[in-house]
DNA sequence: GTCTATAATCTGATAGAC
DNA sequence: GTCTATCAGATTATAGAC
């Protein structure tokens, strides 16, 4: 006869399950939330539509989060984690590591093609995440350092080439959101600009990384 | 003694007192629900709000709109056709109307520059022309006639550096709309992305008009 | 932890007097 | 053209029973 422990011993925290199960309820209505501003627009969220989708009384989120703000927060917090896991994911194939990188062009493609991908894929996000459209909704401390987390992941790789000087930085992140900002303004759902990635790619490098496309085996 | 005269000679339409104190009301109004957009946020416009500024009760704007979407159009419209007349302004600069551009370089900064501040200078503006925000607002064929119509001008001008491909002219723009934006959404106020704006111009002229950069007057 | 009931307020829009 | 009165409904959030 099987015993379950009384404590996890795997997690960090001790969770009993009641814990666990309230924090169960607790993605699934920001999972939820993610579906209805999906249909509604991100300013569509209501209480009474999320408890329907949920399956709740309106009034019942309030066991759950104290506000509606307190929703918009933790998406936004699971958004910039969602983020930085994407960003991760880029930099960890073999080669890119290293601490000075075999393949920047190569890697600075796949990044722009990852970023370009989280933006267009989920509008909504890009709008909670990236632009200032909910009046009187800011981040919690909590929130925003995941945010500053992962901008500084990004400003760290970029070092990894060579990049360090702030302007150059920003030349970087205007050309990518440039790119995904168009595409979901003018063209949702189509590939207009995904098509110029590449070349973008190669233009701004050019510019803030001009080192890379010097001849690296000079003739003696 | 001087006689004014009965009809207007100088319009085109035939505009009775009547109607132009009702076009100055709209007018009125329409300025009113910009400063309450700049404070409240684009989707903070309600009708109360707004008869609350312009000095009449909310029921009576209905007498000039028949909805709140069409003081959102109404809004658009102007905004492009305020877009529509700064671009004109840039390029009504001597020297640029000439065919073929004698400072491509030149005009194309100083396009960057106005476009940037058009965009900066007013963020709610901003939203509501080049982004879609406000759920289940579409533009009237008119307005968008408009909006059309400042996008080909900026096409054309780019066709007059010899910049014809399309995907050009998207790169363009996303670089354009990204240093707007990043400094909207990152440094609301500041001038962080304005200060690269110069060595983004000719960054991306190096990259979809290179003959620009060739020597014009080769040794024999 | 979920419910009913309800407070308190705001919403866009219409009817009709003057 | 502006008003009062009002509809018909939405909104966030709280109190308290179970």
């Amino acid at each position: 006869m099987t015993v379950q422990p009384e404590v996890e011993v795997t997690g960090s925290a001790p969770l009993d399950r009641r814990a666990v199960r309230r924090q169960e309820s607790k993605d699934e209505i920001i999972a939820a939330a993610w579906d209805l501003v999906r249909d509604q627009g991100l300013a569509g969220l209501t209480m009474r539509d999320l408890g329907k989708r949920v399956g709740m009384k309106a009034q019942s989120i309030y066991s759950y989060f104290a506000s509606k703000h307190e929703i918009y927060d933790a998406m936004f917090h699971q958004g910039y984690l969602a983020f930085a896991a994407a960003t991760a994911d880029v930099w960890a194939i073999p080669g890119s590591e290293a601490e000075v990188a075999e393949d920047p062009l190569g890697d600075a493609r796949r990044a722009a093609h990852s970023f370009f991908e989280f933006c267009t894929s989920d509008p909504v996000r890009y709008q909670l995440l990236f632009q200032r459209t909910i009046p009187d909704f800011v981040p919690s401390d909590e929130s925003f350092a995941v945010a500053v987390a992962a901008y500084d992941a990004m400003a760290a790789k970029l070092a990894g080439f060579g990049v360090t000087d702030p302007e150059s930085v920003d030349l970087w992140t205007a050309v990518l959101t440039g790119l995904s900002d168009q595409q979901i303004s003018n063209d949702p759902g189509g590939d207009r600009w995904e098509r110029v990635i590449d070349r973008a790619v190669e233009m701004a490098l050019r510019e803030i990384a001009p080192h890379l496309f010097e001849p690296s085996t000079p003739s003696p």
